[in-house]
RNA sequence: CGCGGGAUGGAGCAGUCUGGUAGCUCGUCAGGCUCAUAACCUGAAGGUCGUAGGUUCAAAUCCUACUCCCGCAACCA
C-alpha cells in the first residue's frame, strides 16, 4: 500500500495560537492516526512559516532580533502540539537551512528556464505600514484612510512568476480530477476563480522593504515572498525530497502527493492556483498535483474570530482546563468537515459530558462492575448475540465516514454503538439475571457488552488515544487500536477484566454567561 | 446581472446529488430501572422544511423568481 502523505498549514509565527489553529491540527492529526490504525505507512509534516514582513514588524515592536522572535512564537505551537497530543512525524519550520536551500535551488531552476523574469509597476505605498495599497484600501471618495499614514506614489521592481500561461492547464485538471479538493463544493469556487486568473504572480520583495526572507540566488538585492518560501516546504521536509530533481526521486514519488489540510481563507489564490502552478512548473506530472481538504472555521457567536474583536479562544487554556482528549474530541465530532460551527464552550462541555462520560465511560464502568460483582470480572466468549452483528456494522460506516474525512459521522457511529450497548444492558438486566443465577445468559451478556467495549475503543482511538488506552487498560487489554483488531471475538474465552474506574469524570464547572 | 455557502420543531444540526408518510443531539414533560460517573432505558409534546410560483400521482429534495444572513472577490505587491 501506498504511504498515506498528509500536511497541514504551516502557521504564521507574529502571534501566538488560537483554536483555529488547532482544529486543523487535530483534524490532520485524526487522519493521520486513522491511517496508521489502517496499516498504512503514514508521513504527517506540520510546521511554522516564519519568514515575512508581518513578522519582522511584530519582532520590531518586541524589541528583539527577528531570529529570537520567531523562536519564541514557535515555542508556543510546539506546547500547543504537545499537549493535544499532535504526533507529527516532522517539523517544518522555514528557517531551516536545508529548506532555505531548496527554495534558492527551485528559484534558480525556474529562473534559469524563463519562468521568473523582472518588472516594475507603479502603485500607492504606506510609509507607516511598509506596503503598496491596493484599490481595496481606498474609501468610498477614493482616498485612503488616516491608519495609512503618509502615502506616496512609488515604482518598484519585483521578480514575477509566470503564472497566468498555466491558467487553461489548471482549468483542464480541476475537470479531470474530482478529488482535488474537497468538499465540493469548494472545487466549485476554485474553478470560478481560476476562470478569472490574469496576470503573474509577484514572489519578491526588494531588501531595502523587507530583509527577513529567503535572499535571491541570482540577485542579492531581494528576499522571496511568502510563496516560494511556504509553499515549498511541503516538498522542502518531504521524504527523500532532492531540490535538483523535485519531482522525480525514488523515494519522494512513494510518499507525493501529499494531502493538504488546509483552511477555507487559503485555498483561493494560495494552495488552489498558485501551488498546482507551480509544481506543474517545476515539472509536476497531473497526477503528483496533491489534493486539498479544505476545512471550515470556528466561528464565535456567529462572528469571524479576529483579535481585533477580542474574541479569540485560547486552545493551550480550554486544554487545561478541560483536558485534551476533551478538546480533541469537541473540535472534530462538532463540526462538520469542510463547514463553519460556531465554538461554544458550554457544548464543549456538554459534548463531553453526554458522549463520553454518560455514554462511552459509564457503559464502561457498569459493565465491568457488574461482571466483577457477578463473575469476579471473567469471561466467558460468546461470539453470537445482538451486538456482534451491529459492531460489524459499525466498523463499517466508521471507515466509510473516515475516508470521506466525516470525522463528525464517524464518532456518531461510534458512539451509536455505546448508545445501543446502553440498551442492551437494559433489554437483558444482568442484576436480574444473576439473582436468578441464570450464568450462561448473563456470561453471554457480559462478553458482548466488554467486546463492544473493546471495539468502541479502536474506533475512538484516533480521536481519543488516551482515553482508548483507558479503555483497554480497564478492560485489561493490550497490544494496539489497529482496524483489523476491531473484528468481533477478540477477547478470548476465560479473559481477566480489569478494576472499573470513571474513565471520563463528568465536567460539573458552570460556566459564566 | 461577480463567486460560493446558509435559511428545517425552544437551541444546534443531518437529510437535498439518487423526489415517496420529516430525522438526530440537547432542552422540556411524564414514566421505568438500579449494574453504573445524579449516570441508563421507555414514551410524549413541539416543525405547513425562508417567501412565491412551476414540474409531478407525489417536492425539504427538481426548476424559476425573490428575501434575509455569512464568507470571498484574487499580483492584499
Amino acid at each position: 500500500m501506498k504511504p498515506f502523505f498528509i500536511t497541514t498549514a504551516i502557521d504564521y509565527t507574529n502571534g501566538a495560537p488560537h483554536i483555529g489553529h488547532a482544529y486543523e491540527k487535530v483534524l490532520a492529526d485524526v487522519i493521520a492516526r486513522y491511517h496508521r490504525q489502517c496499516g498504512r505507512e503514514v508521513f504527517f509534516l506540520t510546521g511554522v512559516d516564519q519568514h515575512g514582513q508581518k513578522v519582522q514588524q511584530a519582532s520590531q515592536h518586541a524589541g528583539v532580533p527577528p531570529e529570537q522572535f520567531v523562536l519564541e512564537v514557535t515555542a508556543m505551537f510546539l506546547a500547543l502540539w504537545a499537549k493535544l497530543d499532535i504526533a507529527y512525524d516532522r517539523w517544518a519550520a522555514t528557517t531551516e537551512p536545508a529548506h532555505k536551500a531548496a527554495v534558492q535551488t527551485i528559484l534558480q531552476r525556474l529562473f534559469d528556464e524563463g519562468q521568473l523574469y523582472k518588472a516594475s509597476q507603479r502603485g500607492f505605498y504606506s510609509v507607516r505600514q511598509e506596503q503598496f495599497l491596493t484599490e481595496k484600501e481606498r474609501g468610498p471618495e477614493g482616498e485612503f484612510g488616516p491608519e495609512w499614514g503618509e502615502v506616496v506614489e512609488l515604482e518598484e521592481e519585483n521578480y514575477y512568476f509566470r503564472l497566468a500561461r498555466h491558467r487553461d492547464w489548471l482549468l483542464a485538471l480541476i475537470d479531470a480530477r474530482p478529488d482535488l479538493v474537497t468538499p465540493e463544493f469548494r472545487r466549485t469556487e476554485l474553478r470560478n476563480a481560476v476562470e478569472k486568473l490574469t496576470g503573474d504572480l509577484c514572489i519578491s520583495r526588494p531588501k531595502s522593504r523587507l530583509t527577513w526572507g529567503i535572499e535571491f540566488p541570482f540577485d542579492a538585492d531581494f528576499v522571496t515572498y511568502v510563496w516560494f518560501d511556504a509553499l515549498v516546504n511541503y516538498i522542502s521536509f518531504a521524504p527523500g525530497f532532492d531540490a535538483q530533481n523535485p519531482a522525480d526521486s525514488a523515494e519522494f514519488k512513494a510518499f507525493w502527493p501529499a494531502l493538504h489540510v488546509i483552511g477555507k481563507d487559503i485555498m483561493v489564490p494560495a494552495h488552489g492556483v498558485y501551488w498546482p502552478i507551480m509544481l506543474h512548473g517545476l515539472g509536476f506530472s497531473d497526477d503528483q498535483i496533491p489534493p486539498l481538504l479544505v476545512h471550515g472555521w470556528w466561528n464565535i457567536s456567529g462572528a469571524k474570530m479576529s483579535k481585533s474583536l477580542g474574541n479569540v479562544i485560547d486552545p493551550a487554556a480550554l486544554a487545561d482546563q478541560y483536558g485534551a482528549e476533551a478538546v480533541r474530541y469537541y473540535l472534530v465530532a462538532d463540526i462538520a468537515t469542510g463547514k463553519d460551527s460556531d465554538f461554544s464552550e458550554e457544548r464543549l462541555i456538554q459534548r463531553y459530558n453526554v458522549d463520553l462520560a454518560n455514554n462511552v465511560g459509564n457503559l464502561l464502568n457498569r459493565t465491568l462492575n457488574m461482571a466483577t460483582k457477578y463473575r469476579q470480572g471473567v469471561l466467558k466468549q460468546s461470539l453470537e448475540g445482538d451486538l456482534s452483528g451491529r459492531a460489524a456494522e459499525v466498523v463499517n460506516a466508521y471507515g466509510t465516514a473516515m475516508n470521506e474525512f466525516q470525522i463528525n459521522i464517524a464518532m456518531e457511529k461510534a458512539l451509536g454503538l455505546a448508545i445501543e450497548a446502553n440498551q442492551f444492558v437494559e433489554q437483558t438486566k444482568p442484576w436480574a439475571l444473576a439473582k436468578a443465577g441464570d450464568d450462561k445468559v448473563l456470561d453471554g451478556a457480559l462478553y458482548q457488552l466488554a467486546e463492544s467495549l473493546r471495539i468502541i475503543a479502536i474506533l475512538l482511538s484516533p480521536v481519543l488515544p488516551k482515553a482508548a488506552s483507558g479503555i483497554y487498560e480497564q478492560l485489561g487489554v493490550s497490544g494496539g487500536f489497529r482496524l483489523s483488531h476491531a473484528a468481533w471475538g477478540g477477547l478470548p474465552d476465560g479473559h481477566q477484566l480489569g478494576k472499573p474506574t470513571p474513565l471520563f469524570p463528568r465536567i460539573e464547572a458552570a460556566i459564566e454567561p
